[in-house]
Order: C-alpha cells, then structure tokens, then sequence
DNA sequence: GTGGTCTAGACCACT
DNA sequence: GTGGTCTAGACCACG
C-alpha cells in the first residue's frame, strides 16, 4: 500500500480516506489482519500518533475493529462494506451532478459532456 | 445572493467559491458591479476582513477588479470566464472518473451508474 | 499632453509626477501657460478635483505659478528646472545603483548588465 | 535580519520586497528554515497578521513553502530563485532606463551619466 | 461611502 | 509551538 499526502489537509484525514478506499473497493479483503501501527507509520512516513487517529476512527465507523493484543483487522461485514461503498458512490455522483448544474450546465449537457470524457478513459 | 457556510472548511474559501460559480457560471454578468465589501459582510454574515481576503483572491485570478473608491466589478473578459469555466468542469469530471474508479467501478460501470442518476435527473 | 494611470496609486500623484516629468525634462517650456483646471480634467478623464491637489503640489513646490484671475504658468526659474531634474536624475540613480547592488551585483557586474541593456536601446 | 519600514506604503509589502530581496540575492538560502511568524512579527515590530500577509504572498510566487505546523521554508527550487533574480534585475534597468529617458536624457548620456557615477562606486 | 491596511486578541487543528 | 482563520474595531486616502 502507498500513501501520498499534501499539506493543505490533515495528514490524519487523507490516511483515513486512503485506507478507507482500499477497504471499501474490496482492495482489503473483509478479515484481512492490517499491519500494525508502527508499520504504517514507518510506510507512511508519519508520525504514529496521526495513523492511531485514523485507525481509532475507522474503528468507530465499524469499517475495522481491534483484537485485543492481536492487532486490528478488516470488518468481515461484507453488507458493510457494500453500504459504505454505495453511499459513496451516490454521494460522488450527487455531487458531481449538482456541481455541474451549478456550473450552469443543464443534464444534457452534463451526459454528454461525461460521456465525452468518459469515452476517452475507458479507451486507454 | 445567498451565503451558507459549514465549518469544515475556511469561511473564505467557501465565499470565494461561491462566488466564483456564480461568476462562471454566467449569474453575474460580466463588467457587474458586486456588492461592497460591507454589505457583503452583512450577507454573508462575516466579517468584512473574511470578504476582503476571498475577494483579493478573486482579483489575484483576474476574475474581478477592483476601481479605486468606486467598487469592485466583474471582469469583462469573457474569454477568461469561459476558460475558468471549462477548467472546472473539466476537474470536476476527472475528479469523480477519479474517485468512482478507485472505488473499484470500472469505466463502463461508471457510465451506467452515472447514466442511471443522470437520466433521472433529465426527466425532471 | 497625454495621461495614463493605473488603479494602483492615487490618480492625483501619478498625474503630479507625469506633470512634473514635462516640466523639467523641458517639454513644457519656462513660463509657458497650463491649460485650465477643467481642461486637465477633461484630457486626463478624471474629476477636477483631483488636479487641484496635484497643481497645488506642483505650487508648492515652486514648479508652476499662478496668476491671479489669469491661471497657472510653469516657473521661469531655469535654474530651479535645472536643480529638480538634477536631483531627479541622481536620486534614480542612486535607487538603481542601490537595488542592483541588493541583488547581489557587484558595480562591475552592474555596469556590464546596464550596458548591454542599455546599448540595445540606443540602437533602436 | 533586519527591517526598516516608512509609512508611504503598506507595510506588508516592503516586509514582503526585503524578504524576497534576502532570497534572491541568495543571503536566505534554498531550503532554509525562516523564523516563525510570531517571532518575526517581534523582529520587525509589527502585528503578526501583517507578517502573515506577506508570507502567503510570498508563498503564493512559489518563493517559501509551508509545512504543516513545522514552519516555513525557502524554496529548493534554484532555478526560479535565479528567473526572479533575472526578472527583477531586468525590471530595474529597463525602469531606470525608461525614468531616465523621461527625463529628457537621451540614450548616450544615460550611459555617460551612469557610468560616471558607477565607477565612483567601482572605486570604493 | 469605497477599498485597504493594521492591530489586538482569540481560537483551532496538528504534530 | 506551529501556521491558519476569524472577529471587532479602528484609521486612512480617495473622489
């Protein structure tokens, strides 16, 4: 796994998100022990109190949860996994409809103009 | 005009972008008088420093400027407009093509689900 | 006469200093008389009131005159023509010498850099 | 390092001109860590939000970056230091040059003139 | 009345 | 301790 972070948000964050993903796109299988703390910092190059933030909030969104002494693993709650990765996505294209919208394109346009750009990537 | 803020993110930058789209996108016209620093603050309901910096901004991208004593104005150089418009839909597509294909969706999924919304969306 | 200003500086010391500039580099000649308040402002596209400030900085300084009911006159005061321009000229100097050098020119260094500048110029 | 300050312009900008001036003459090198705002702010004697101004501006040209809560630092990029130092040094002349020629100095004597007093300094 | 600058002081998130 | 944001309030030059 690689992280890759910028300086206009919160390291903690962009971790999260990051790891996040890899869960909810089935990159994590549901079970998959995680590495520990310390490793993730060292890979991420980050300070292990900024990873034990992220991981201590995907532990309260149920995404991973910790087995005392053993480390922290992937939910095996694959509906979970599969709500989460429904809301995102209905919450990516909601917003991405709306800020097109906003941009004064109205849904014609929007399709179009998608599908345009669409088209090209699925081509590569 | 109407403001709204949350506070995940900067009050200025959210002012700013506001503001940017409604330029953008054609609700205010170009070479429009805006408001003054002041009754932008009263609307917004912020301060007039936090305008001031989300206008200087604007100016700094050429999007607005400014006539000493007499207010600030919309640019008048349409091509301008046009170019930041077509810059942030272009973002904004590969933005979500993005995110959707790191959550695992693959290019001919994406447009189905997108076609999905956005028909819906189209037969309002 | 022609005026130029920008939105940077007040108009009314931009509009002093290109005056100034006509009367000691002598394009306006020794007793020569200014065109009226009105007509400055109708020339320049400003508001009247902004040439008097700029005119009564120019009085005071000595470097225009006023005739009561007859309007405003350039100095005859070569000598005093003579003296600004001097000044004006090494104090420009002085300011180049002085930036170059924070550059971190050398006055070697800065008399090559002006020359080969400068010589371009005078071949036009 | 040191900071004077007149009150014919803004503050924020002659700080924001010394410190670009300390690191395109290359007396702040590539890299170097710059004090922190606050104790800038006691450097100079001015209120810290004026030191923050210039800061973004500075960081704005690419000139000093941030990282997150650990400071500010000079660029590493040589390159654009040497173009800043290049444009600055040719913006100087071509005024010095245009001031001079506005003066009524024809090309010929600027140089005359500059030499003259440019040796002087040779000299030292 | 307009924009611009500045201060004093506060609070916040982050590491 | 770091930068970043925000407020309240003030003063100024300009036209």
């Amino acid at each position: 796994m690689k992280f890759e972070f910028n300086n206009e948000r919160p390291i903690y964050l962009q971790f999260l998100e990051q790891l996040e993903l890899n869960i909810i796109s089935g990159q994590l299988t549901p079970g998959e022990r995680l590495p520990s703390v310390r490793d993730f910092a060292l890979q991420a190059g980050v300070n292990p109190n900024t990873i034990q933030k992220a991981l201590a909030e995907l532990e309260a969104a149920k995404l991973i949860f910790t087995e005392r002494t053993n480390g922290k693993y992937v939910t095996t709650d694959q509906k979970l996994i599969k709500k989460y990765r429904e809301q995102f996505a209905a919450a990516k294209t909601q917003k991405y409809l709306q800020d097109m919208s906003d941009l004064g394109f109205d849904p014609h346009e929007i399709i179009d103009y998608f599908t345009k750009k669409g088209v090209k990537n699925s081509e590569k």
